[in-house]
DNA sequence: ATGAAAGCGCTAACAT
DNA sequence: ATGTTAGCGCTTTCAT
């Protein structure tokens, strides 16, 4: 039904190479010609066929762009500076959501692939040897995780975590327990990791639950294991989750942050609505959609040789595969209040080590 | 770098087209012959390049979304719905984000039109003659829209609006206004029609506000525009708007729903933590999204002759272009309460025609 | 400035 | 069961 090459070339007279070059390299056609053929393929309603058009030149100008799960808040700012980036230069970004699913993350990589001229995955759930294969599909840059050997983006959730368990330890906690994010996720073992050496580094005891599912319903869940455990605060892998857990320890009758503090990371906005305003983590989300197709097009001036080949990724030929960290920033709002050990009351709080501790009666 | 259908039929010693059919209809090729292209296949981590097959065959396999805002906590679940419904019949989902902007929405279905099979257009703000132009490059099924000619599925949100302006002429209210949604919106324009049909019948005023932006911003600018207008009752657009509304009343001083009552539209999971919890018109949106799959889907076992004509859409070749109605539900939670016309007090508003009043001073 | 011809990676008649 | 041939819609040498 929609109109060839052919059949405007037909319908104006000329040789279909006159037609491509109108649409592809139109100062190479005698202008008139030009707005001859312009016309017939306006009233043909013709629109060049991308799909074949990338097979002879290599370029599709797409780019994917695969989640872990479109309905976590965190993701839509990133997709949203992704996409703008993206059309900045011409792009056009097709988003993909894997349901926290490691096979379906492979999957759709493989079936975006012929399609897209490169894909940031974002916080992948697979294992770094399938994402080196997934790599020589089609280009790739990795969100949320380090993979040697690719370019990646990572937010600095280390840091944001030490922060955490610093504020928290500051405010006199001894007993803290840390809410596991899913397995396979590189995020995960990266809190993990800081939150285990920063509180041993203050003296605290940091116990890990979980893994639960990153949702609010996974926090819910914790409610009752953070009680037994008996600690005085909580780091959760994501704001979702502490968003969840606050709700939990309300329904237990626990209040926050007299009893138990909570901490959260992403600083999704949400965190600032809720009753306490969560304390969080800010990770530069939007900053990162953008780096990831800077790096990802960084080469699309050098356009593929006629070879198939992929343009070489710097001057000389090597291989150049940043890896970009973002700061994170501790933001400290109603969730964490003074734990046991230190006299409970805003003005001792106010001058505790960790900085400016927010008024936690009020509101 | 990859390797093609051609390096895999030299490297196993047979023809190309042995490969493809080892690929595309195992059962026609020899068990033995097979497996040994497989295992050159494999060795030489050759994939079928989907964008070349589909040039020929004419199935992507693939489904575009596009859909007005992907922040907006209304389409996850519909885009969820989609995908698990499409990945069910083999199919690939890919999502877009237009920014509410209209031409993006164009731009985007037209570079998506030949890396799909088909698109899902999700509460377009474009024209309908624009839209019918784009449904000539690629099958369309609208969501949130009724186009004729167009296979649609719409949610009842004019039923919706009717009951939420019964309810709150129900519990008294005289003086209503609507919180107008974007322009171009079929929605928008459906809820305004039926909230002022219904709003007549009932003997109340209804004062059209807006448009504004359908977010929380855009509610929240609302609120001052609410005062003025000196009406005891809004519905808005949606509910984040509605939330938004909450939030700018709140900062007016203004309490709901002791002195202005607010109804939403959708039932976004958000709705039930406001305070107070927000009383709104549930739309049904996971099972739009599978049912705008099916329709978009429902032939693809006739698969597209060599032709290139599309399959007819029925087998006396007429096309069906069924348009789905699903129905809405209002749920009234504590953001509604009594007008001026009738004594407050939760033991009349118990007794309200509208059905049961949830108690709005709790919590 | 335009046409002719080759070919991107693949599938689908039509042979054999 | 496998090979041959043509061609999907387009771009890009290479001629003219």
């Amino acid at each position: 039904m929609p109109a060839t090459i052919r059949d405007v070339a037909r319908a104006s007279g000329v040789h279909i190479s006159t037609v491509s070059r109108t649409f592809s390299a139109p100062h190479l056609v005698n202008p008139e010609t030009r707005s001859r053929v312009l016309a017939t393929a306006e009233s043909l309603g013709y629109r060049p066929n991308r799909a074949a058009r990338a097979l002879i030149t290599g370029r599709t100008h797409n780019v994917g762009l695969i989640v872990a799960d479109i309905a976590n808040p965190f993701f839509p700012p990133l997709i949203k500076a992704a996409e703008s980036q993206a059309r900045q230069r011409d792009y056009h970004v097709f988003v993909a959501d894997t349901n926290e699913d490691a096979t379906a993350e492979e999957e759709l990589v493989l079936a975006m692939a012929k399609q897209v001229d490169g894909v940031l995955l974002c916080s992948p759930r697979m294992s770094n040897s399938l994402i080196e294969q997934c790599s020589r599909e089609v280009p790739l840059v990795v969100i949320n995780r380090l993979v040697t050997g690719l370019p990646s983006v990572v937010m600095d959730v280390g840091q944001g975590a030490r922060d955490a368990i610093e504020h928290l330890a500051g405010l006199g906690h001894r007993q803290i327990a840390l809410l596991g994010g899913p397995r396979g996720s590189w995020t995960s073992r990266e809190i993990r990791r800081a939150a285990l050496l920063a509180a041993r580094a203050a003296g605290a005891d940091l116990t890990v639950l979980g893994p639960n599912p990153p949702t609010e319903d996974g926090g819910a869940a914790a409610a009752d294991q953070v009680r037994r455990v008996g600690c005085t605060a909580v780091l959760a892998y994501n704001d979702l989750m502490a968003i969840g857990l606050l709700e939990g320890l309300d329904s237990l009758g626990i209040r926050v942050p007299e009893e138990i503090s909570v901490v959260g990371i992403d600083d999704i906005s949400l965190s600032r609505r809720t009753r306490p305003k969560l304390t969080t983590v800010a990770t530069p989300t939007a900053a990162a959609g953008r780096a990831a197709i800077d790096m990802l097009l960084q080469h699309d001036n050098t356009a593929p040789s006629r070879t198939g080949r992929a343009a070489p990724t710097a001057v000389d030929g090597r291989r150049t595969t940043a890896q970009v960290t973002l700061q994170t920033e501790l933001v400290i709002r109603d969730s964490t209040g003074p734990g046991p050990h230190l006299p409970a009351g805003p003005t001792y709080a106010a001058t505790a080590a960790s900085g400016p501790v927010a008024s936690y009666v009020k509101e």
